[in-house]
DNA sequence: CGTTCCCTTGACACCGATCAACTCTGGTGG
DNA sequence: CCACCAGAGTTGATCGGTGTCAAGGGAACG
């Protein structure tokens, strides 16, 4: 197991679904919570589900009934255009979780998809509602990744707006290398990318053909290795600086700490 | 007193700051609350501060001591870059409410500079984190402003990644339109828009130069006038079908039941 | 062994950037 | 009252990055 997992992600596991533990370590990763709110969280993953790839976990319209947590593979977060097109605004990552305090608003601006085949633990909207009051650690937790959550989504209006295609690329690979190996999903500057180069243009803003280019761009300047569905980035040092990438808005304080 | 206003903002001044009602209207028109939590929010803005237009609010990399109430005045979060330009991520308009929960975070990843001259309400941090215990409506309503503001990113993700820009500035104008007739500072589809050609482009990743094309194109078109820090919006439905807005990602429900 | 999905390549068009100059306005000081 | 100035808006010429369209290739899968 990489290093990159914190305590809790490396105890015994003690009957927990597959996949909890990244959860555990991502929140663990920016809050600092003991022993039995980790239980806690153990126990908000009971009910699991398989969605193939391609389907919706959500979609527009839907008035979600419960907040989803990502315990494999991946998801994103789309909006679809009146031209057809589509405009993926996030990507969920195993760990991460989705529509908390989702049945606030009554209906979901955007769809979710799964990208690749995904286990999603479903969890009851008042559960999560109650569970600050009891676990006021947690509480700030949840709030913590939801400000985080927030920072991404600032730096991918920057990164859209302002970058050469080559750059937005970069910085995308770099985004998801610093949290994946917050979920210990990255080995040896190496990690699975389940992702077509249609799904990267849809989340960048530009086109596949583009997309195509540009990375092998990337790939002749001996930045990234890209084939067969996994990254490799070089030198992630040269990658960051030339894609303008600076770890900090994700806030990995508590991180440096463990 | 505008018609949009909420029944709080039309209350008997009792000795409310000035501008105060218009926070009061904007947590109003998404929840529901009873008077005597509306007489809780005045109290929060006790602490008002005068910011020069030009002048940071908060810094990037400053460590945030308490909240900030946008009662007069514009203010904008932005993020520079390698390069020096600067990317808007966000108008903060009167009623608007930032850095909630912001101690949770170290360091800001971003500023916020006052637009105009500005008038702020500073309230600490404890003030807000203690609020939801007394007042559970409250917590709900700053828990549904969070989740709008954030839908309001991803739809600013979308217009910057895949419209053009002429569509890019009618969505950013209906944006405005919207957000601005909640706390009442819209009349007859006229409002003050202090906003330079310059910090249009730096919102919307396009150059000032080419924000003064589409401009004009715009009026040419007759679907704006925008003089002298004036904008009117010829026809709201016709703008907004030019631009692809849908007032929904602001969820607004609320506001119709009122 | 064909089908399907994805990746790749080339030619060309166009949107928006860039650079540079000019105008207009409001404010300020002589 | 006028001269000057700074900031904002406007215009034109040209360049380049990215989109578009269309065709072909390769690998996985039934």
């Amino acid at each position: 197991m990489s290093t990159n997992l914190n305590r809790f992600a490396s105890a015994p596991a003690t009957a927990r679904p597959t996949g909890c533990d990244r959860f555990i370590a991502k929140l663990g990763a920016a809050s600092k919570f003991s022993e039995s709110d980790a239980q806690v969280l153990v126990d908000l993953c009971r009910d699991v589900r398989t969605i193939p790839a391609r389907h919706d976990l959500i979609s527009e319209g839907d008035s979600p009934h419960h907040l989803h947590i990502v315990l494999e593979g991946w998801a994103a977060r789309y909006k679809t255009l009146e031209d057809g097109s589509r405009q993926i605004t996030a990507f969920l990552l195993p760990g991460d979780i989705s529509d908390l305090h989702g049945t606030i608003l009554s209906r979901m601006d955007h769809g979710i998809v799964a990208i690749t085949r995904a286990r999603i633990a479903h969890v009851p909207h008042q559960v999560m509602e109650d569970l600050p009051l009891h676990r006021p650690e947690l509480g700030r937790a949840l709030w913590r990744a939801t400000l985080i959550d927030e920072a991404v989504l600032r730096s991918w209006i920057v990164n859209v707006a302002r970058r050469s295609a080559d750059k937005r690329i970069a910085h995308l690979f770099c985004e998801l290398h610093a949290r994946l190996s917050v979920v210990g999903l990255v080995q040896d500057e190496r990690f699975d990318l389940p992702l077509t180069q249609e799904v990267v243009a849809d989340a960048l803003g530009l086109t596949p053909v583009h997309i195509n280019r540009m990375l092998q761009k990337l790939r002749e300047e001996g930045l990234i290795t890209f084939t067969s569905g996994r990254l490799t980035i070089e030198e992630f040092g040269r990658l960051s600086k030339f894609a303008g990438f600076d770890l900090n808005y994700l806030h990995p304080q508590q991180l440096r700490q463990v």
